[in-house]
DNA sequence: TGAAATGTTAGCGATATAGCGAATCAAAAC
DNA sequence: GTTTTGATTCGCTATATCGCTAACATTTCA
């Protein structure tokens, strides 16, 4: 059993917001802007910063400066820690025999459906 | 990718807190009383009664009367939609613990550049 | 019946969060 | 050098959350 940190509070805390795990997924594609990851939003260019900071304060994203431009990246280290504070839980919706079986198949059909980038 | 739902966002927020998530670890051991869970912590009855109320509407814990008392159990079906939205994010820091799930997916896939950064 | 035990609900204040517009700053473009 | 662009910071308001005490219901026990 995973030990309660206050960055894994802080994490999940970050991730309470669909906005947030909305940009989270993006940024699973690759690095983007702020203005390319707000797009999909009708907030204020404000509103949607806050929210960055929010991802950045919880260490899920990381920004680094190109001229003007703020590029942000995808830091899964805290995505990590949640998961494995998840995983305790799995004995109870999983056999432990099926776990990694379960995992696979899952994953891998997930990975089939995926457009592979060029 | 799995879907952000209302579900899924209101699991995190019930997981975005100290008591809470060592609320649900203790219901790990088996159900409890709610004085049973609340006595761990320095907070009046009332104000951990609040926060088993935010975990029941998440789904989290659900409670059975047996006269006064209110016995509680976990509910793992959240935990578990949130342990498959991370999931996703596992490609980023899969490592030698993975290496047969890397082999898999690559091998399933033919290995076309998983994720092109910059 | 009356009192104690188990919890919840109501109401309060303090603090945090979410959203906006306006102002600001730095880099680019003209 | 001025304007435009990309993004943040600064108020401001509205709403949510956290914690408390007090009051309330219900069940159990004397």
């Amino acid at each position: 059993m995973q030990q309660i940190t206050p960055e894994l509070v802080r994490t999940f805390s970050a991730l309470s917001d669909p906005v947030r795990m909305a940009t989270l997924a993006r940024l699973a594609d690759g690095p983007a802007t702020v203005g390319e990851l707000a797009e999909p939003f009708a907030l204020s260019a404000a509103g949607f910063s806050k929210h960055l900071s929010i991802l950045q304060s919880a260490g899920l994203v990381s920004k680094e400066l190109d001229g003007r431009k703020h590029i942000c990246s995808l830091q899964v280290a805290p995505l990590q820690a949640a998961f494995d504070w998840l995983s305790f839980y799995r004995q109870f919706w999983s056999s432990n025999l099926d776990q990694l079986e379960d995992f696979l198949v899952k994953s891998t059909t997930k990975d089939k459906e995926k457009k592979s980038d060029i």
